[in-house]
DNA sequence: TTGCTCAGTGTAACATTATACCAATACAAA
DNA sequence: TTTGTATTGGTATAATGTTACACTGAGCAA
C-alpha cells in the first residue's frame, strides 16, 4: 500500500506492479500480452485465491460482453504458458502465481478444503526428490502436479 | 474364466486374484462389493492403463445395457474409497491400484504423455517430505495428489 | 412372517468444464 | 505492400461430473 492519499485504490498498486512484471517478461520473450489477456491477468491478480474458468468468464463479461468460454480458456492457456498462472487440477481452478518472472518453476500447492485458501510453496528439494524417483524408473518429467488437500493453519 | 485349456484366458488369473483380494478387504470392513461394483472393478483390472469414466461406461454397457453415468461414478466412488482405484486428476481418468489391501497409502504417479502408460510408485520418504513441508506451514494434509507428466523409459 | 430401515440402484435431467472448427482480423517480418 | 503467423470472434458441441427422486432389496428386530 503505497498510496496513502487514496482509500479506494489502496491495494491496486500491487496489481499494477505484477502487471508491469508480466509485461516485461512478455517483452523479453516476444510474447504478446493482448488486451483480453491483460484483463484476465488483472482479474486473477485481484483475486485472493483460486477461481474457476466460468466464474472468471462472468467477471470478464462485465468488461467485454462478447467474451465466451473459448476467450477465457485461451487467455488462461497463454498465461499458464508464460508461468503467470497455475491450474489446480484437482479442483479445476486457476490461481495467480506470485513467483513468476524468474523461472518456470515446479510448484507445490496446499489447498484448504475448509476455506478454499491455496498456499503456493516451492521446494527445490522436493522437486529433486521427485525427479530422482522418476529417474530411478527411467522416466523424464516435463511437468509435475503436486496438490495437497487438507486444512490450513486458520481452519484446524 | 476357470478353463485352463483355453489359451485366451492366460492372464485372467491375475484379475481373479485381485478380485479375491478386494472381496476379502471388503468383508473385513463390512463394505458391500455388489455386482455392478465388481463388474467395474474387473473392467479396470483388465485394463493395462488409465481409462476415462465414459469409456469405462461404454464397456460396462456391454454387460449392463441400463448403465448410466451415475452408475459408473458411483462405482468409481466406492472403489476409490476402498483404495482399489485411483483417480488421475490431471487427465480425468481412473486406474486400478495394485497395492491395495494393506493401507490407504499416498501415491505418486508417473504419466507418459506419449504412450499413456501410468506407473504407480510409492515412496514414504516423499510422503514425509510433503508432510513436513505442510507442517512448516501449519497445514494438515488429508489427501495428496502427485502426478508427474513426461516420457517413460520406452518413449524417450 | 411382518414390517422397519437404510444402503444401493434406476432413471432422467441438469451442471460444469473444455474444445473443435472456420472465418475474420491484427501484427510482424520480408 | 505482401505474405505468413498469431490471435480473435462466434457457434456449436464434446467431455466430464452431479443431483434429485422414487424404488428395490438385503439385513434385522419384534
Amino acid at each position: 500500500m503505497t498510496t496513502p492519499l487514496s482509500a479506494t485504490s489502496s491495494h491496486d498498486s500491487s496489481h499494477v506492479k505484477l502487471l508491469a512484471q508480466a509485461q516485461q517478461a512478455c517483452q523479453k520473450k516476444g510474447a504478446r500480452l493482448t488486451k483480453t489477456r491483460e484483463q484476465v491477468f488483472l482479474l486473477l491478480a485481484k483475486r485472493k485465491g483460486a477461481v474457476g474458468a466460468y466464474d472468471l468468464l462472468a467477471e470478464l463479461k462485465e468488461l467485454d460482453a462478447a467474451a465466451k468460454p473459448a476467450t477465457i480458456y485461451r487467455a488462461l492457456d497463454f498465461l499458464s504458458k508464460q508461468g503467470f498462472v497455475h491450474k489446480i487440477e484437482s479442483i479445476n481452478a486457476f490461481i495467480m502465481c506470485h513467483h513468476f518472472g524468474d523461472c518456470n518453476h515446479p510448484v507445490q500447492l496446499l489447498i484448504c478444503d475448509e476455506c478454499g485458501h491455496v498456499e503456493e510453496i516451492q521446494s527445490n528439494n522436493f522437486d529433486l526428490a521427485l525427479r530422482s524417483m522418476a529417474d530411478a524408473n527411467g522416466f523424464t518429467i516435463s511437468h509435475q502436479i503436486v496438490e495437497a488437500h487438507g486444512h490450513c493453519k486458520a481452519c484446524q
